[in-house]
DNA sequence: GTCTATATGCTGATAGAC
DNA sequence: GTCTATCAGCATATAGAC
């Protein structure tokens, strides 16, 4: 939970990270694969190990238990799209409308979301069974970006630029639902990234915007 | 896998289902909601048997194994889900244009998925997790359900009911899976299914009909 | 930092009484 | 049909060498 090691510089050296923490990293990402893959209860630190190119005790280096790695790896993948999205919306001009600031939105959150996808599936797959203690920082940093998008379409409200009829609410569910589950099934070599966020902002935009 | 039980009519009863045929369905409810809430790995037969109201063993005397018992529960929630969609989509009145069957097959989705939610969040939550003999069955089902689906697209392409530059096959997993994820959050203390429903089916409407 | 060796607890499955 | 008793296997976590 706490970052046991880090960019200490205890000596002077040319390389930006540490040898601990790249290892540290290596044995996130190969927890978050596990973890996709098998389940809460399904992932075992001789698998996470093996993934990662140790030996299981060596994970209790870098963390206290196997929850504490777990609870590390659901938040890290929630922090790290929220962060992406947070970037792509602020470097937009200025005068971006507020359905425009959504179809990015859409654009980001995909493209971030299957780039990590281990991460992104195993918080999708887990967030229900995961006990309530690992989830709390993750559940905490979803809530965030849950009210970041839901500020994306009250501006959208504000601005006038959504079918006065609709339930926003329910839409942006449905809509972060349908992105969530992308990386599930999105198969790189069938259909490109490009054919697959131009679908979702069609299907987006003409589902909810005025016509 | 097989049926050890079933109605056999011992004797003549006016009880229309024999115990232990109850018995089994009450086991399999039960593992539809440890499997839910635990994972695959995590699903104990301890758990099962409690919510079931009975002691581990005795679930042997229906399913021959731990994973006989969760292959049934992942292939009966996708197979009932099929068979009620298919039955709504049979009932219709001879004329029914093709995007009103769409409209008509997301209403029953939504409606039986949301009624047998231990089934459909156990079978959404653990279809990547589940090892593969296990989901034998359950996998065979689900692509005839989609295939089922992927007609429905056809008919309203044939029928000129779709934008022309829509790809039919994103466009349906992407609703599918926005489907499917409100058996995760949805919450009929906040929102009316009729409520959801209709969301659902304008964001649909909007976003593939052509205008 | 990473290893080997090991203590401890829990789970699926079977045997056999009732 | 359902129970109690029990076996065998495996996973987390710690101890301690290197």
């Amino acid at each position: 939970m706490t970052e046991q090691t880090g960019a200490r510089g205890r000596s002077v050296t040319t390389r930006p990270l540490p040898k601990s923490h790249r290892t540290r990293e290596r044995i996130l990402d190969a927890a978050a694969r596990v973890l996709s893959r098998k389940g809460y209860a399904g992932t075992r630190l001789q698998d996470v190990a093996a993934e990662a190119g140790l030996q299981a005790p060596a994970i209790y280096y870098y963390f206290g238990s196997r929850d504490a790695l777990i609870a590390e790896v659901m938040y890290v993948g929630a922090h790290r799209v929220r962060g992406h999205v947070s970037d792509v919306l602020a470097a937009l001009p200025e005068g971006t409308g507020a359905m425009d600031k959504i179809l990015a939105a859409i654009e980001a959150h995909l493209r971030y979301e299957l780039l990590i996808s281990d991460y992104t599936t195993a918080s999708v797959r887990n967030a229900g069974q995961v006990p309530v203690e690992v989830r709390e920082r993750s559940a905490a940093e979803e809530a965030a970006y849950s009210h970041m998008w839901r500020d994306l379409f009250e501006a959208a409200i504000a601005a006038d630029a959504l079918r006065p009829d609709l339930d926003p609410n329910l839409a942006r569910f449905l809509i972060l639902g349908a992105m969530n589950w992308a990386a599930e099934w999105w198969d790189p070599g069938h259909r490109t990234l490009d054919d697959l966020v131009k679908a979702t902002q069609d299907l987006v935009l003409g589902g909810i915007g005025r016509h």
